[in-house]
This record gives C-alpha cells, structure tokens and sequence, in this order.
DNA sequence: CGAGACAATTGACAATTGTCAACTCAGTGT
DNA sequence: ACACTGAGTTGACAATTGTCAATTGTCTCG
C-alpha cells in the first residue's frame, strides 16, 4: 500500500532526441527510471528524456518498479515506537516492542492499518532461520496481504491452529499460506479441523503419524503470530463456522472476554479451560506463552477488554495497535504508568 | 540524496479543524505524517487535515521524515544487477556481482553516481561481524558521503593503506572514519604515513606495537572496499600529496596502468614492485588478494584501462561502475563476451 | 495482406506537490 | 516595555505529477 500514482504522458516538445545512449537493449528502462528517479532526484521530465520516452511512460515505469519491488519506500517501524504512546504502553504491560498506528480518520479499518504496521515489523524482525508460528483472524488476515513479495527461504511458517469450516474470505490455512507465500517462505499447514466432534477423535488425529511430524514443526516456532477477538460481537471465531453460539455459551458464562488462537480467556488473561479444549487441535495458549517472541496484532474499540486480558497474562512480548486502543490501554495497566513520556527537547 | 522535496503552505480552506484527536503531546508529528503519506498513500492535503496543520508543515515533516530515515527510498542493488550490461561484464570478468549505475546525461559526476550505487550495495552486504578494509580515492570518499546513518555496531571498518600527507577533501583516514561513522561501526585507522622516506624507516614502523596490533586487525578483514587510479591523468595519488611526478616515473616507464590501493599495476593487472613499494605502509596487492570479497568501485572514459588491468588479474569480486565504462569493458574481455543479453519476454 | 485484438505509448488536462516571502510567536537583550 | 532574533508556520503561486481517452504499434488469425 505504497504511495498511489500510475502512468501519464509527456508534456515538453523537446522530446524525442535520447541524450546520451540509453535507449540500448540491454537495460530494463524501469530499473533506469527508479535510479534516475528515486536515487538521483530527476524530474520525471528529465528521466523522460534522458530515456527518449514520454514523461507518461516515466510514471507507468515508476509505477512498475514499485510493483515490482525495485524501489522500497518503507516507514521503519522503529520509529512508529518512538511515538510516546507507544512507550507508554510497552512499559506498562512490560512489551519488549509496542507499534501504535496513527488515526487517519476512518480512512481505512482499523485491522488493515495495524495488518500494514504488522507486515512492516514482521519483515523487520524475522531471522533467516526462524520458525513463525502463525494465529488467524481478520487482522491476520489483513497483515497477509499487506505484506510485500520477499524471498526468504531460510523462514518456515506454520499454521498453530487447526482449519477453519467455513468458506470466509479468511481461515488460519489461508493466512498461513499467504504469509509464507509472500514472504517467500517454507508452508507448513495443519491438516486437521480446527475443533473436532469429540474429545476422543481429537486423540485419533493428533496421534496421526503426518499430525505428529507436523506438530513437531509447529512446537519449534521461535515467533508467533496472532490476533485477539472479542467474544461481545458475533466475533470473527463464529462468522467463520469454527464456533457455534451453543458451543460457547457456557464460556461466556464463565467470564470469557476475549479468544487468542481459538482459545477462551477471562479477564485475567488466564486460559479459560472447558469441553470445547479437548475437541480443539493446534497450540494450547500455555504452549504460545512459551514461544519468545509473540507478537500481539489486534485494535478496535471492541477488542478493548480481550487485548487488556491479553496483555494482562504476557501473552505478547509485542504488540501492534492503533492510537485508540493503545488510549485506553494505559489507564488500565496495573503497574504504575508514567505520565508524560518524553517529548523531544 | 534521495527525492528533493522542502516545505510549503497548505491551500485548502477547510484547515484548522482537527479531525480526530491529533495534536495530543504523545506523538512525534513526523512520523505520523510519514505514516499517513508514504504506507496509507494519502495525500498531503489529507494529512495536514488529519494533523491539524498546513499542507506546507506536512511537507517540511515528510521532508524531516526522509533526513531522520523514519523513512526509506531505496532502489535495491540487486535489480541494479539485473540490467543486461551488468551481466555480461560479470560473466565476461568472473565477477560475483557487478552492478551498472544509469547514464544521467552528464547531471552527476561519474564517481559520485558510483559512489551512490556503491553505498546501496556495501549496507545490503555488510554482515554483522564483519570487518570491512578501506582504501581510498574520489569514489570512495563519494561512497562514504552516500551512505545512510546506520546503526552496525558489530562491523569494524579498517583503513588498508597509511594516510597521505595532503590536505585534499579526501584521503584514507578520512575515508575510513567517514564510513565506520555512517554505518555506526568501529573504526580503526591505521596511523602512519602512506610513504615513508625509506625502506628502513618502514620496517622500524611495522614493527611498532601499536601498528602491529591495527594490523593484526586489517588483516582480519573479509571484505575489501577500494577504487581503481589511473596514471594518464595526474591523478588522486599525485594531488592529495601522496605521491611525487618523480617517484613515479619508474612505474610509468615499465608500463604502470593504474593505481589500486597505492600500489601500481601494469597492463594485465599484476603488482609492479619498485623502490616505492618498500616504503608504503598498507596491505599490499596480494594481500587484498586474498581477502574473500573485494568491492571495487571505479568509473569513467579516463580509467577504463586500469580498470581492465584491475578486473583481469581478479582483484575484484565485485564491481560498481557506470555504463559507459562497462560498455568499453565488454568486448576487452579475455574470455567469450555473450552478446545481446535476455530481454524482458 | 488486411482486420481485429491487445498492449504500450502518448498528449492534454487535472490534481498534487514544492517554493518562497511574509507572518506569527516565543524568547532575549537592552 | 519594546525592539530583535530565530524557529516554525502559512498562503499564493509555480512546478511537478497523475489521469484518461485516443493513438500507435505489434501480433495473430482469416
């Protein structure tokens, strides 16, 4: 979601006469527009002619290369830490990182501007021979797709929850796959229903010799990946058929305020254990505790309490959230909360 | 030298009124801005509307943005590789990498667009423990002022060769501290004249113990940095002082084409030892030799012979030059030159 | 060989962005 | 108190950049 522009024409009458010798065959005339463009500071007038097109040419090359990815124009996302809020709440709940997105308005969702931060830390953070354990979610969902296409083979990413039924434009398969196949990375999916009839089919498959090899991936994830949904709406885990409302009534009646990886928490964040566990395949939220690197992508004035509850038990060592919420996060904390953090000078 | 922008005012009338809940005292204004413009694609007006400023302070923050790196343009090097002149001289020389930096229609120097490209590729190279030896000259100078504020905390970069007496703009040390400064990394200079008055003097030198211990360091090095001279022209080495018409012409007369880390190299590139090079303090040709990979960094009508000399006895493994020196370096090439390089489908 | 389809390129126009001199406002010195 | 300085801001204007429909070129197929 790079800076928007497209292709156009070229206004000068001075055209038509290349300057130097560019117009040879043994260039890509994109790349020479970037560098001209991006690394010199020509205008695209000057780039224009200096390759003997039009200035409309220029843009549709510009345009390319940043497709193409010749040209990166990043905000790096340590700087989105160095925003005041964001320390706040790093040093309340103890993150080791806290992203806050800007507001813009109501320009674009909230779970699509904290999928864009996302993206951005993730590619930042990943080592070459990491193992990202991967949640699913609309903002999973949404950091997918944001993410640029990469090469980095040495990365595997594995799918920590089983699949979904239902047919959404999302399901933890699908986030899985998508973040390994931009990132350029080894797929590794959970072949299994993310929640089975019965607690004794779960024991059938997860004994399953390919679970088995699969899961031995998954447990060695040094990163996760997920969301926090709120169980006040109809939440994100039922639209997508892998709950029923009958199935988690009596979490809700036992104080569940939010879901991580399709599992229930109270609001102390502490795992909120019933019949539904046992028939539920993929990570249990002891084993992500576990994981060193957990990085928490979730906002919305609805996910308020379910991020807090989150936070609250150490779930995440990072956290990725808009202003709103990382607002009414601070308050809240337990431990002492500075006021006032550090303006520049 | 990124994209050129400055500040300015903004137009719209609907100003002054704050969107949302911008203008709070937790958040540095740049990175918002650089946020909203450069990952959401707003636009400036949308941005100084979102922050409650004028158009024109968005453009002086996206303008601060790009100076504080909060955000990056960058051409990637590796598609500088992709440019079918590239190739060909790499295959033709037996290069790892050879990057081919666009004509610009005579806008730039020679040496300083090197330079530029040869920033891009030495910080997507360095690795953290690496130790990166420096030589020096005009390209490399321009190297050095090219390159971004970095934070590599884990490379040194070393001076190879002693400094010179001259007060040019450039010479070794300044070099070296120059890139270790920008790149954030250790720097370690070698402190002794380039030339020595005579072979003794040197040795009492080389055997001081300090010289002994940065030595130890320079020859630690995995990574070489340094530019071609050529001797038709009067030269880096003879105007920085580092060298007298005198002291030369023996080299010359037995056919010295160039000058690579203050040392004479004749027509096929090999080492031209004379009385000189008893009195230089440096790594010498074999030595740099030997170190795994050697970036040079050369350009122009005027050295397209030194260079050949240099890449034919395999000083490089890497080479960044211009296209015009690139073109003239083809059909020199010892070995089968492939014509007409693949072009896109 | 011409018609048709499709992609690349272009010029005119509209929108966005950069420049600049003037202005505001705090802090200072007298 | 008041003029002075300097940083930060602004509006009007100029330059640059993006859009789009029309044109051109290329390739395929009849």
């Amino acid at each position: 979601m790079t800076r928007t522009m497209q292709r156009q024409v070229t206004p000068p009458r001075i055209k038509r006469r290349a300057l130097s010798i560019p117009a040879e065959f043994d260039s890509d005339p994109v790349v020479w527009a970037a560098w001209l463009y991006y690394e010199e500071g020509m205008t695209q007038e000057e780039v224009a002619d200096q390759l003997g097109v039009s200035r409309a040419s220029v843009v549709n090359f510009l345009q390319e290369a940043r497709d193409r990815n010749i040209v990166t124009i990043a905000v790096s996302s340590r700087h989105l830490q160095t925003i005041g809020l964001a320390r706040e709440v790093a040093d309340a709940y103890g993150l080791t990182n806290c992203l806050v997105v800007p507001d813009d308005g109501g320009r674009l969702p909230v779970h699509e501007r904290i999928g864009m931060a996302g993206a951005r830390l993730l590619i930042e953070r990943l080592q070459p021979d990491d193992v990202l354990g991967v949640s699913w979610g609309r903002t999973v969902q949404a950091l997918s797709t944001a993410l640029p296409e990469m090469k980095l083979p040495g990365v595997t990413v594995a799918q920590i929850c089983g699949c979904s039924i239902g047919t959404t434009e999302f399901s933890p398969e699908l986030c899985t796959s998508n973040i390994a196949n931009r990132l350029g990375a080894r797929c590794v999916n959970l072949h299994a229903p993310g929640i089975v009839s019965t607690a004794q089919i779960k024991r059938l498959f997860v004994q399953e010799p390919a679970l088995v090899e699969t899961f031995k991936i998954i447990h060695k994830s040094n990163k996760v990946l997920f969301g926090v949904g709120s169980v006040d709406d109809a939440g994100t885990a039922m639209r997508s058929g892998y709950m029923t409302p009958e199935k988690i009534a009596p979490y809700l009646a036992r104080g569940a305020v939010g879901v991580v990886s399709g599992r229930f928490i109270d609001r102390d964040g502490k795992p909120l254990l019933g019949a539904l566990d046992n028939q539920m395949i993929g990570l249990t939220l002891d084993e992500i505790a576990k994981v060193p690197e957990r990085i928490c992508i979730a906002g919305g004035s609805d996910k308020v309490d379910a991020v807090y509850a989150a936070l609250n038990n150490n779930y995440a060592t990072i956290l990725v959230t808009d202003v709103a919420t990382a607002r009414s996060l601070v308050p809240r904390a337990s431990r002492s909360s500075r006021t006032g953090a550090a303006r520049r000078p």
